[in-house]
RNA sequence: UGCCCGAUAGUAUAAUGGUAGUACGACAGAUUUUGGUUCUGUUUGUCUUGGUUCGAAUCCAGGUCGGGCAACCA
């Protein structure tokens, strides 16, 4: 394969399992359960999945592990497959572990018909007593050693629906003193008279994950299926059914799954932060979702590229999540049209400007892009917004932006001295005055002064105004699964500061879902599809710029 | 006090018995009409104790630490 590129371990497999012909052809497969939506720690899996498909020329099924009615439903399905195709993927073969019910079923009669499976009228608790601990072995059930012709009858009538949920489970009949708690006669069909998403009320026993998911692999010629390490106990069963059915032997292979610093990587606990409502639905822009994410502004190619930089191990690992930020960055530092924002307004007078006087200045739309990526207008004059945190009263050491004497650069504009300033009765700062040097215009400046301070500005008469939304870290410690007590009373109380009233540039009313901006000194930003009309506009803050300057700050 | 898995800079990830490298971060500097970008440099690491070997991050043994396993969830 690739001489510099180093393979990962599943590489390694692979290419040895090719040299021996073990495999003849790769197939993988991504396996959610449609019961709650994509989010990160998926894309990992779903990069890995199908790109040793892509990688090795094989094939890629997407399936969905639908075995439990009571928490599946089809609004999943369609949003899994609408963040795969949004990461870029496309699988081979569209499958469900429900269209194999019936195959599954005659799984099932056949290893009761080998004596290897029975139906036991234990209750879940009585089974759950019997079960022993990882330290002590468990206990025969009294209905254990029934006769096959009873297990079948008992099995078809369980089929049948002839008894309640609970009443009977099928169980393999493997070893109740296993060290392994899972080959410790695991439970294989139960009952549930419950409505399936697929299959409706066709059936009211569904099979467990181990006897659907490795029969399902083994049906659709599995080669290699890949799994995290919280399945690795569960492989000798897997193993066991494939062996004791005597199907296509696929085999399986465990991986570290992602962690996030700041964030929660669970279903179930990002399914509380919804329910609850602490965040506004699976696509808040503050969740790890896929959608989340998407809607707050990540790109396809930035999580492609961090999900191959972090690569794939067996070993637990927590990745700073400033690492994907970095990968957003660059992607969007490469892309995003730069235009002025003022988030935090106060009035820039120039006095030495003619009253009613206004100029149309040009501006570049990306300085990353071939000719600057072209230019659009800016009206100019007498008035302008600027940010607040631009101008200091007293400047603090290494400040080279505006302060009583001090020079900056107007981006794409003139260069002006402050010379006066005025407060509110609360002392806050209301407006700053300064004198333009009219030789210093932005592309033909003669006037020989330079500047260290650049800022962006909004003419005050010709600005329009818009909703932004600045997001923050979902919580605040690192690793809060980790930490004592309830991990939601980690919540960072900050996570979200809305800007009602932001200054915005004219070119940004034409903004439309899905295009990236840079806002130019403060990050990148993407129109929020849930809130934005076009006539009133939110945009998302999707990440802040790199900020040398805050951390001169804190020094 | 059982079974299974793992351990390389702050965080990840290479080195597959032969010079411990890369990315992100941090720090310092250059460039810059974004305190952005770009460029240069610096810093920090093989869990521990033994063994095998000319040579060990790598192989072996003991220990330590971390994770997983007792849902009619996946």
């Amino acid at each position: 394969m690739s001489e510099e590129k180093s393979l990962n371990f599943l590489e390694e497999i692979i290419e040895a399992d090719l040299a021996s012909g073990k495999t003849k052809t790769v197939h993988t497969r991504f396996p959610p359960e449609p019961n709650g939506y994509l989010h990160l720690g998926h894309a990992k899996s779903i990069c890995l999945n199908f790109g040793l498909g892509d990688t090795y020329k094989g094939k890629t099924n997407l399936r969905f592990d639908d075995t439990n009615p009571v928490t599946e439903d089809t609004e999943y399905v369609d949003s899994i497959k609408e963040d795969i195709k949004w990461l870029g993927f496309d699988w081979e073969e569209e499958h469900y572990a429900s269209d194999y019910f019936d195959q599954l079923y005659a799984f099932a009669m056949k290893l009761i018909e080998k004596g290897l499976a029975y139906v036991d009228d234990l209750s879940a608790e009585e089974i759950a007593a019997t079960k022993g601990t990882p330290t002590e072995p468990g206990k025969e059930s009294p209905y254990r050693n029934r006769n096959i012709e009873e297990n079948t009858r008992l099995f078809q009538e369980m089929r049948d629906g002839k008894y309640k949920d609970g009443e009977k489970v099928l169980r393999a009949k493997i070893d109740l003193t296993s060290h392994n708690m899972h080959m410790r006669d695991p439970i294989m069909y139960r009952i549930k008279h419950t409505s399936h998403h697929r299959t409706g009320s066709k059936w009211c026993i569904y099979p467990m994950y181990d006897f659907a998911h490795g029969q399902s692999d083994s049906i659709e010629h599995i080669s290699h299926s890949i799994c995290t390490l919280e399945f690795e106990v569960h492989r000798p069963l897997y193993n066991w059914y494939i062996e004791q059915l005597g199907i296509h032997p696929s085999r399986q292979f465990e991986f570290a799954r992602l962690n996030l610093t700041y964030t929660v990587m669970s279903k179930r606990k990002l399914l509380q932060l919804v329910q609850e409502k602490i965040v506004d639905g699976w696509d808040d822009p503050r969740m790890p979702t896929l959608s989340g994410i998407r809607r707050r502004g990540f790109t396809p190619a930035a999580v492609r590229n961090f999900c191959e930089r972090i690569g794939v191990q067996r070993r637990e690992n927590v990745i700073d999540v400033g690492l994907l930020e970095f990968f957003v960055r660059e992607d969007l530092n490469k892309s995003a049209l730069r235009r002025m924002v003022v988030l935090d307004p106060i009035k820039l007078v120039i006095t030495n400007y003619p009253e009613g006087k206004s100029e149309m200045l040009k501006s570049e739309n990306n300085p990353e892009l071939e000719d600057n990526g072209g230019y659009r207008d800016l009206p100019f004059s007498r008035e302008l917004w600027i940010e607040a945190e631009d101008f200091m009263e007293v400047p603090a050491k290494k400040w080279f932006r505006l302060a009583p004497g001090m020079k900056v650069r107007l981006k794409s504009a003139y260069i002006v001295e402050c010379k006066d300033f005025k407060k509110d009765a609360n002392g806050k700062v209301t407006e700053v005055h300064c004198e333009y040097i009219p030789e210093s215009k932005s592309g033909q400046d003669t006037s020989g002064i330079n500047v260290k301070g650049t800022i962006h500005w909004i003419d005050a008469h010709q600005s329009s105004e818009a909703e932004v939304r600045l997001y923050d870290r979902l919580f605040n410690t690192e690793d809060p699964s980790s930490e004592e007590g309830d991990f939601k009373s980690y919540i960072n109380p900050n996570s979200l500061e809305i800007i009602p009233h932001a200054k915005i540039e004219a070119s940004l009313l034409d903004a439309k879902i899905g295009e990236h901006f840079q806002f130019i000194r403060k990050g990148y930003f993407t129109l929020d599809s849930k809130y934005s009309t076009s006539g009133k506009l939110v945009f998302n803050r999707t990440v802040t710029l790199k900020d040398t300057w805050s951390k001169e700050v804190k020094k």
